[in-house]
DNA sequence: GCGACAG
DNA sequence: ATCTTGTCGC
């Protein structure tokens, strides 16, 4: 049997680093993902000065990615903007919007990092593990590790390090264009997610799935 | 002690 | 994240 993996919300930021490091080792770096026939990307936007967090979901089909089902979630806010802790702000209404899917995806593509964090536990990897879903993290910048600029062409990525590991990839999801810090989440290894990460990227530098949902979460 | 610091 | 017009470059 699955083991419970829901805790409380309510928490200060030293109690927040303390569940990171509870929860870190449960996190599943190898390929646990079946066919993935729907992809959800995930966005958070704010509302009435910072005081509403608004949730957004866009399930894509893949590898077609035509919007398949959006769901929106509102929740006051409760979290402080803490870099390293952006999952207890975000997730409260990232879940509702989530369970009210009709279907589940197979697949999720965070706002954020996954393991590229240093705690190991970016918001891609704490969602990732209390769905139960694989999941990737899919930064606009970095926030933890090291590593040189990937060549300016399409598809071209570098190893982002921290301490002789590589936790993550920076890549060119459009050729002369910002990179992007990818890095897995739960249950996707990091060849995989830059699969999918590349596979989402069609004309512009983010995933469809996270315009789709940055449309919602902020339109 | 001085920077760095996802969204 | 959010406040915000024009502007440089392909």
């Amino acid at each position: 049997m699955k083991a419970s993996l829901t805790h409380s919300w309510n928490v200060t930021p030293a109690e927040a680093i303390a569940l990171q490091q509870a929860l870190r080792g449960r996190v599943i770096l190898a390929d646990r993902l079946g066919t993935v026939r729907r992809v959800a990307g995930v966005d958070v936007g704010f509302e009435a000065d910072g005081t509403v967090t608004r949730a957004a979901v866009a399930v894509l089909a893949y590898p077609g990615l035509e919007l398949l089902e959006t769901t929106i979630a509102r929740r006051p806010t409760e979290f402080p903007y803490v870099p390293g802790l952006l999952s207890f702000r975000e997730l409260p209404a990232v879940l509702d919007a989530l369970t009210q899917l009709c279907e589940p995806p197979d697949l999720l593509l965070c706002d954020g990092q996954g393991i590229a964090h240093p705690r190991r536990f970016g918001i891609a990897s704490h969602l990732g593990l209390l769905m139960d879903v694989p999941s990737i993290g899919v930064g606009k910048t970095r926030l933890y590790g090291t590593g040189v600029e990937p060549a300016h062409q399409r598809g071209q990525w570098s190893p982002l390090r921290a301490h002789q590991e590589v936790i993550g990839a920076i890549v060119r999801t459009r050729s002369g264009v910002k990179p992007l810090y990818v890095s897995s989440g739960h249950r996707v290894s990091l060849e995989t997610a830059i699969g999918y990460v590349m596979g989402c990227c069609t004309r512009y530098r983010l995933p469809e799935t996270t315009r789709q949902a940055h449309r919602l979460a902020s339109g």
